[in-house]
DNA sequence: TTAATTGCAAACATTTTGCAGGTTC
DNA sequence: GAACCTGCAAAATGTTTGCAATTAA
């Protein structure tokens, strides 16, 4: 546990994030392994842990981990945003049955062809969303 | 106008829809050309243009529009969800800066490799979303 | 001791819902 | 007249904000 709480404190410190009481405990729950979470999932886990953590922190802190590169939304649901602790360039699969949001590595995904960037703009990331529905090919 | 309206309301009864005067204004400025609006912005846009619907009466018929595949829901800004009168198969580029979605034909994008499913799932659609930012190439 | 962080409650924005009145076939 | 549609207002989310109390450097 300490070991483990010294390798996420060190992380934020790295990103220029004060690793505070509240931040360890969230970056425990959405950092230690790849997982995507919406803010309400978090919330609940961190406080089930036996961690303190508000709901406004609990946003305040999933901002300043995104702002900081430590985290990456996800929009693929109308109702909520996940976080996602995978910041590396990747793909999902997205349950629209299940809600559940799961990872495409990059090597999966290649692209024979790509449209052209519009005048005057850049490109800031190429997103694949797979959606899927529950049951075996039913077509 | 009339040819126009007659040629709409074939279009909703085509796919099952009772035409009522709200559901034509509705489709008047969405269905009309190839669109991605919000709720708002269409319920803003309906009355402007003299239509009468109320907030409740939009998003009703936004969602019986999307049932009946006339419209479909696209999924790229954490605040709104954008209803796409371009049914067909085609992916968008989305301006995070200017919140701008545009369409990217089907044809302009293809994989040379995808992701096997995971067990015991189908697909509801491949999704290919280029967030943009304005400016020109900063990288 | 100065700046940053937390948490509560209130504020917000978007979307949904209950229900009374109106419309359509 | 039975079923369906509409609109208002209220409720339900998910997220943000203001501000006083707390904690960190």
């Amino acid at each position: 546990m300490v070991q483990l709480d010294k390798t996420i404190a060190e992380r934020l410190e790295a990103h220029g994030v004060l690793p505070t009481a509240q931040r360890l405990a969230i970056a425990r729950v959405l950092l230690a392994e790849p997982r995507h979470m919406s803010a309400d999932q978090l919330l609940a886990q961190v406080n089930a842990d036996g961690g303190k953590a508000s709901k406004a922190t609990v946003y305040n802190t999933l901002r300043l981990f995104c702002d900081k590169g430590l985290v990456r939304e996800v929009i693929v649901d109308p109702n909520r945003v996940f976080y996602d602790s995978t910041t590396g360039l990747h793909h999902h699969f997205y349950n629209v049955d299940t809600g559940e949001l799961t990872d495409i590595p990059e090597h999966a995904v290649e692209f024979s062809r790509l449209p052209e960037l519009p005048a005057g703009t850049r490109e800031d990331g190429v997103e694949v969303i797979v959606r899927l529905r529950s049951g075996a090919d039913a077509h």
